[in-house]
DNA sequence: CCGCTCAGTCAACAGACGCTTACAAGCCGT
DNA sequence: ACGGCTTGTAAGCGTCTGTTGACTGAGCGG
């Protein structure tokens, strides 16, 4: 966190990124549509004009949002066993921000309007069902189970959706243990080959 | 449906009929802020200023769909045992309009950004989850069978979501047959009070 | 057949939107 | 220290947004 630099107090590497992690926020809390670039540049505290710099326009740094947010999700999955599924996605649902928004699980339920974003969501969502259903034994050509897991992971972007602006208790303010116990039953009972 | 009168050329009611069926699939399958006054407008065939008169604004527009969906949900869903409750998702989320869009359900999780419209949605969740619960024996105060009915209707959200827009398949095509079975398990699952 | 009422039309508004351009200021190698 | 490249600023562009108010014409009681 800290950095060895004395932080240059023009540094195009810093700013790319307070205007990524403002554009998350904003694009998770908000919904596409309804941000603006300028709310995203007054949170990062940068110019609005720096959006079309580093990011070519709203939605490329949206496009931004979503390959970094997919790529720190890859880092934290890694291989994992059907066992361990549950207690990753109660991470993620969780959340590991400091605000406890899920933002990576969120984004990915958002759609964009954007053709080219739309494709990497869906792109990205086709990978993780097929994952997990191969995790159950799944062979190419099995769409019962392909169904099953892919309803797995609708249910848990419904989760984090519903837990990131909706004050619906106890939902809302559940812990990552509060999670562990029925989201393990749901995957377990949901992905399953003996359909 | 069929109404005695001979259709009127000039009719307020039914124009009012054509501005909410046009609203309702426009913010269920772009969302709220994506959705323009106009668009709704030309799918309904009329002036745009008639949103204004008759809904006094778009979010009083978005409001009224929001309650007349409620209200179609509730007298299609009536009171149900748990074991029915399976198929009653299903059949919602499967879509029972013509094009397949489950759009009540995707309405319910669709947040507008304006304050009253998401109260009603909120109030519409709770009393859901509540009514999950108590046919599975809920009684107030138990914080975690409450938990576990809100997370099946997270996951019935999800469900209905990915399906609405997302050409994900086998799911976003699966019928409420193939559904019924995935959900049955689901259902069955999560919402059992020995936690 | 007249005249009032109300459903529907039309054009325009003020503001917000995404984006671009021209310019000022900082950073670094030499 | 100074030139050249990079970083940030300010202003404005064309467009689209939701909403309004004055208008036209259909419908119906008299």
């Amino acid at each position: 966190m800290t950095s060895p630099a004395p932080a240059r107090r023009r540094d195009a590497a810093r700013t790319r990124q307070l205007l990524l992690d403002a554009a998350r926020v904003r694009f998770a809390q908000d919904g596409y549509a309804a941000t603006t670039v300028r709310d995203i540049a007054d949170d990062a505290g940068v110019n609005v004009a720096l959006i079309s710099r580093y990011f070519r326009s709203k939605e490329g740094l949206f496009e931004a949002c979503l390959t970094t947010a997919v790529d720190e999700m890859r880092r934290a999955a890694g291989s994992a066993t059907l066992a361990e599924v549950p207690r990753r996605i109660a991470e993620q649902a969780a959340g590991i921000d400091s605000d406890g928004i899920p933002r990576q699980l969120v984004l990915l339920l958002r759609s964009s309007g954007d053709t080219r974003a739309d494709e990497i969501r869906i792109g990205i969502l086709r990978s993780y069902a097929e994952n997990l259903a191969g995790l159950a034994g799944w062979t190419e050509g099995d769409d019962k189970l392909l169904l099953r897991a892919q309803i797995a992971i609708a249910a848990s972007l419904g989760i984090a959706m519903l837990r990131s602006k909706t004050p619906l208790e106890p939902l809302a303010s559940a812990t990552e243990q509060d999670l562990l116990g029925p989201l393990s039953d749901l995957i377990s009972a949901v992905v399953r080959s003996d359909a």
